[in-house]
DNA sequence: TAGATTGTTAATCGATTAACAATC
DNA sequence: TAGATTGTTAATCGATTAACAATC
């Protein structure tokens, strides 16, 4: 096992692995070859082989990958066993979509509690929590430390917001503001949910012909 | 000029940049030096010409970069000038969401229908707009050719109306169904919100001390 | 055992950074 | 003009791919 600093690349492709071995699992296959799985990923088995061999040694010469094992080993590196506790701020559309949709304990997550500054969501139950004034934010999570914060205010007050969570003792922004929120890496891990530069992504695809991904 | 085959890296900087030059604009700053701006952005000087000049010639030796002439100039590069045709594939509360928050005309699309299948929703005005029967999405994309779908239907359903809209003409799909849908590139374009993807590596770096991005 | 497939080292390829001549 | 800063070529660095010995 490599001890080296693993690339961002890498760790991206994780959540890819995962995805997919769960789906293999779902369909009954209990073991993969790093060429049958980077065929049916579009990937490289030399790829796939380095990137597992960042972490450890989760195969079998000879015979493979078990397809429960790599998964439950990708899933403890993604930190899913860790059961991170994370809050939602600002409970519009998009809050309140997530709150809904978004499987949070199926990935490990635990949905803790939800804010927003408007008196028409203050109190109103939303997928079992029940949303709480913003402006308690601080206090509140003085009491319980959350470690992921959601943020899905409206842009002009993200970077106050995201500030307020981080003085309160987040771990990391989940961001969803369109706004870059430049803290430092060493204070908060920030990750970035841009919907407009991954349209205009699309819409470069789109206008340029033959420039396909 | 460069004529090479630009890399993805490069064009998934280019909304980044569009975004912090928008900013510029908004606080009347009109002209920059690659280097000033590599210190706002965390990049190097160098990359950020090198970026630019995939494209073109945008600065002025001695100079700089007019601000809101490079940005044009990114906003033609990224396809904004084109006006594409958006509909969404999905009014759940994630579609819901987009629909009223996502500002599809200030980047340049146009929002022309969406559809559902649930009876409650057919029919009723979202964002301005008569939500459809998904049932008559194919003669519809016929009569009314449309750029890109919004792909925000459950799992399930996702290869089965990722084919639809694709057979019915349309060229690009966004991807918010948290499958991979493996279509050709040659066929369509494909861009994917793979919002556990997102969590997933958050929650690495959270559980990963020292590992900051 | 023989065949298959890993984990890892070496080779290649591509992306980022540095340097500098061109020029505003 | 002198100073600043680009666009581009060359150097470096990192990521992907290929190859192969180890071994199940």
């Amino acid at each position: 096992m490599k001890r080296n600093r693993i690339s961002n690349n890498v760790i991206r492709r994780m959540p890819m692995y995962l995805r997919k071995l769960e789906d293999l699992l779902y369909h009954g296959v209990d073991r993969i070859s790093s060429n049958e799985l980077g065929s049916q990923m579009g990937l490289t088995p030399s790829q796939i082989r380095q990137d597992f061999s960042c972490f450890g040694e989760f195969g079998q010469q000879g015979y493979g990958y078990r397809v429960a094992e790599l998964r439950d080993q990708i899933a403890r590196i993604l930190g899913m066993n860790e059961h991170y506790s994370v809050v939602i701020v600002g409970v519009g559309n998009l809050g309140h979509a997530l709150m809904e949709n978004m499987k949070f304990e199926e990935i490990g997550f635990k949905l803790t509690a939800a804010f927003d500054t408007s008196p028409e969501k203050i109190g109103t139950v939303v997928s079992g929590i029940t949303v709480m004034d913003s402006a308690n934010i601080s206090p509140w999570l003085k009491e319980n430390p959350a470690d992921i914060a959601v943020l899905t205010v409206p842009k002009p007050v993200a970077k106050e917001m995201a500030g307020t969570v981080r003085d309160a003792g987040v771990r990391a922004i989940w961001n969803f503001t369109n706004t870059d929120l430049d803290f430092d890496k060493d204070d908060i891990q920030v990750e970035n949910i841009h919907f407009s530069d991954s349209l205009l992504t699309l819409s470069y695809y789109l206008s340029s012909p033959g420039s396909k991904k």
